[in-house]
RNA sequence: GUCCCCGUCGUCUAGCCUGGCCUAGGACAUCGCCCUUUCACGGCGGUAACACGGGUUCAAAUCCCGUCGGGGACGCCA
């Protein structure tokens, strides 16, 4: 019944993501943000972004910027933005209101006193004693007197009293008073704690649905007192499973290093589509085979029906993380770090990387030249948009990550070929005389052919032939020379775009190699 | 310690609400085969799960209870 009030009542929804700049944009909370987004998005109702960053000692500017660059990455706006700290008057008037109801008194215990008391004690906590009862006559005198209080929320006490809501995920939550603590609304500093002013702000901003993370769900009786106390019906609430790591915990910089990041995914060359992706296939599911779903196709079935309930695995190897890319650290601007220190494709996720690979192949020639381009670059390497647009579709199957294009093609970007085994160059059931003939003729063949694919393929097959051998080893002596090793794309296709020149003089040297 | 949440292949999950169609489906990873000039892509196939114990029922992954395991919250942090 409420339910249907509510939502009638409620026209488009208005959601938000409230995070606290005290760190870098972690996964878990990037995956917040897009499940926000996808229900806006999908519901033509409107996102708000709003900096909860009523914490003046942890906030720090380089916050924001993780997080304005992390979104900005992954290509996901907002409609609307606040800053909490320019709220606090409203916060207050909220604070004022509670109390003048009587619904929250003044706490003059000096802060800071629970701390080993409470470790000592069995059971919880609920409120400092002699505070809850203090007169009003008494309570007004001695905060004339000028002493320093909190305020604190009066939690119903009477034998039954219950607090209880529906969230979307969870279903019926229900919870006894007796086990929520007189928690506090303002500081002994006048200024507004975390659930006050989240509350505050979301009444003001009329949020409809609060989707947030699992670790919310035990605060969000709290929240629903507060809304109720200030005369606001609490909005529809969501909570999404946890995004966890291999060990059980809760992802964290700390112990988790950098693959928590957002930005790490990005510099490893992730797609951002591809990256979206996959946080969305960590606590919900379309509920049908779909796995590979571009954003408007996510924006078209998000639905909050198809969120799970318990925690995901985010399957990083651990070790690797914090070993391997330590020095990676999120926090250094990417121009300062070392791009000799690869990323370790083990760290991540195999299906990220997999869902990485599948958006990677469905792209369009000219978009993951495009994409590609500028890594190249960053890497040294000269290379011209047009080559590139040649070179593209001959890795494009054959990469996971932006960045493999580093590997993949280097011989198709460096004058000269680093050093490679010359054992590399003799043939399956061959030797180095056979490498040497084979590297001897193709010299003389390929040095009177048209460099197209058509023309090569029958050019070397010949040649094949006429030596007595097999495709296969005629071809190995030619890729490893032109290659500098054996895995490499298509034969033809890597010598076309190579070219004549280039071609011949890496046989040459690889002739020379054999001695 | 108190309260809350969760528990299907190694991982992400479908199925659970509305018991039988589930000898539990898909995906990634892994193993094998095929395709093939290498690698990759692609195709085919294999290994692999209802945490455990009790109920209820003709019938339980699905409903109930308990146990165990995991996670989260209990701040004048957010």
């Amino acid at each position: 019944m409420s339910e249907l009030l509510n939502s009638s009542s409620s026209g488009t929804p208005r959601v938000r993501f409230a995070p606290s700049p005290t760190g870098f944009l972690h996964v878990g909370s990037a995956r917040t943000f897009i499940f926000n987004w996808l229900y806006a998005r999908r519901n033509s109702g409107t996102m708000i972004l709003r900096l909860d960053d009523t914490d003046v000692e942890r906030n720090t500017d380089a916050s924001v910027h993780s997080i304005f660059e992390g979104l900005k990455w992954l290509g996901l706006n907002w409609d609307e933005e606040y800053k909490q700290s320019e709220r606090g008057e409203l916060h207050r008037q909220m604070a004022e209101a509670i109390f003048r109801k009587g619904l929250a008194y003044r706490d003059f215990t000096p802060a800071h006193t629970g701390d080993s008391e409470r470790s000592g004690t069995q059971g919880t906590w609920l409120f400092n004693p002699g505070m809850r009862e203090l007169s009003r006559e008494e309570s007004d005198r001695r905060a004339a007197a000028g002493e320093k209080f909190a305020l604190r929320f009066r939690v119903p006490r009477d034998a039954g009293d219950v607090v209880r809501f529906t969230d979307a995920v969870y279903g019926e939550q229900i919870k006894a008073a007796a086990d929520i603590e007189d928690f506090a609304l303002l500081r002994s500093d006048g200024m507004p704690t975390y659930h006050l002013a989240s509350c505050a702000d979301d009444a003001d901003l009329r949020i409809t649905h609060i989707i947030r993370g699992q670790d919310h769900l035990s605060n969000t009786y709290k929240h629903v007192l507060i809304f109720e106390a200030a005369g606001f019906t609490p909005p529809q609430f969501a909570h999404l499973p946890l995004l966890v790591a291999p060990d059980g915990t809760k992802l964290s910089k700390r112990r988790h290093g950098p693959v928590v990041s957002v930005t790490t995914y990005r510099d490893a060359g992730f797609l951002p589509e591809a990256f979206i992706n996959f946080l969305c296939l960590l606590g919900w599911s379309p509920k049908d085979d779909r796995t590979k779903m571009s954003r408007q196709e996510l924006v078209e079935i998000f639905s909050l029906e198809g969120i799970n309930r318990a925690n995901a695995v985010v399957n990083f190897k651990e070790n690797a993380s914090s070993n391997a890319s330590s020095a990676l650290s999120t926090v250094i601007p990417s121009e300062a770090r070392d791009p000799g220190v690869p990323y370790d494709e083990d760290t991540f996720d195999p299906k990220a990387l997999w869902l990485n690979a599948e958006h990677i192949r469905g792209l369009a020639i000219g978009d993951l030249s495009e994409r590609l381009l500028p890594i190249v670059r960053e890497a040294g390497f000269n290379v011209t948009q047009e080559r590139m647009v040649q070179i593209t579709p001959l890795i494009r199957e054959r990469i996971k990550l932006l960045r493999d294009i580093l590997t993949a093609a280097d011989f198709f970007f460096v004058d000269q070929l680093p050093p490679y085994d010359p054992a590399e160059l003799i043939p399956q059931k061959g030797d180095a005389a056979m490498a040497q003939k084979v590297l001897t003729r193709a010299k003389e063949v390929l040095a009177n052919v048209e460099f197209k694919h058509d023309p090569l393929d029958r050019a070397l097959r010949a040649a094949a032939q006429e030596l007595g051998l097999k495709a296969g080893q005629m071809f190995q002596p030619i890729r490893v020379a032109v290659c500098g090793r054996k895995n490499a794309p298509p034969l033809f296709e890597t010598l076309e775009v190579l070219g004549k020149e280039k071609t011949l003089d890496r046989i040459e040297q690889a002739t020379s190699r054999l001695k």
